[in-house]
DNA sequence: CCTACCGATCGGTAGG
DNA sequence: CCTACCGATCGGTAGG
């Protein structure tokens, strides 16, 4: 990839994520690479296209991160800390993603489902499987839905930092609180109470 | 309110929610209402006033139903239960309250955040103050944030309707599924486990 | 990668 | 609540 192209990219996706993509115009998006319109629409030859190409590329950076944690995580709770740092850390290292992906579930959801579809599922089942793995040994709820959990945790990560500018209504130093509340909410939805050693029986 | 008035509001809802306040022009809801351009104009001297409208009316109507819940609930549980089904209900009610919540956080969260604040924190502090009380009689968990945990079970009701485009990337039934995940999850991080009497001790 | 330009649509106004 | 109209901006093209 040439780039300029990488460059109109970079740009587009943080106006998209800032503006949306309505609010967006092709004008805004060639003054801050510093270049004239036409010279972007030579390298995305509509704007439609510089969507997806967009949205393509943050879903396959999504891709090249996962991957590792998921093969590089161990034991139970291991798995957990890890893969949960992870997703949180890849919406935390740039909340443009975060509001992108929404304003995309918002704006197009059928485009959404299918490329997530691809992207995601494999991840999913591996998931999935670990958690029915841990519901089989008793250290995970055996009512708990794995799909439905996994889906909320992820919406959590997603919408709490495209959220981020929502600072100061629910309570004073809001970030590292709902954060370390989401990690506590994912892990005690999760894991089985530890049957204590009896200590006052 | 005219009625004339009140029907713009209710289209205008409808299309911002739906396709976005830059992706709806003012033809698009003159259109849906039965007049033309200037006629929406004399009842809304401007889109962004409409706009400022819209986002009112739908808090003033969240304003409407909670306090009833709040002094309906009665004891622990019962009022988790009534309280959330509440929040749930006013989405799933009307899935664009959540759409237009949520694409107002991402085109002007200063603007929402005050706006929340307004209609929320009276209803936010009731709600910790009982959390409290909860921790201190140990059915809730001492080291859970109240505010942090209101965020984060508001943010899966909004997030989850504004996002019910997206069923079958997680699982294949997925609005049931992921409704009672949702209870499932904010109830077991909410309440300590029970003591179970000692059954195999 | 540029200048010059296109028809269509935007939010909004004049005036009745 | 209407017709008629405004300047500005939109995405995109011609042609070099």
């Amino acid at each position: 990839m040439s780039e300029m192209r990488q460059r109109i990219l970079t740009e587009a996706t943080h106006l998209f994520a800032r503006r949306g993509y309505e609010g967006t115009s092709v004008q805004a998006i060639s003054e801050a690479v510093g270049i004239r319109k036409p010279s972007l629409l030579y390298h995305f030859s509509s704007k439609a296209l510089l969507r997806d190409a967009v949205l393509e590329s943050l879903l396959s950076r999504w891709g090249d991160v996962v991957p590792q944690v998921m093969t590089a995580a161990t034991t139970g709770e291991n798995r957990f800390e890890s893969t949960l740092t992870e997703v949180i850390g890849f919406f935390e290292a740039d909340p443009d993603r975060a509001r992108l992906l929404w304003r995309e579930m918002l704006d197009r959801p059928d485009a959404l489902r299918s490329l997530l579809s691809a992207h995601l599922s494999p991840w999913i089942g591996l998931v999935s499987s670990t958690i029915r793995r841990g519901q089989r040994e008793g250290i995970i709820y055996a009512d708990l839905d794995p799909e439905a959990w996994i889906f909320w945790v992820i919406t959590m990560a997603v919408a709490g930092f495209s959220a981020a500018g929502l600072s100061g209504v629910f309570s004073e130093d809001a970030p590292a609180h709902r954060r370390a509340e989401l990690v506590r909410i994912a892990r005690v939805s999760l894991f089985t109470p530890p049957l204590e050693a009896p200590e006052h029986g």
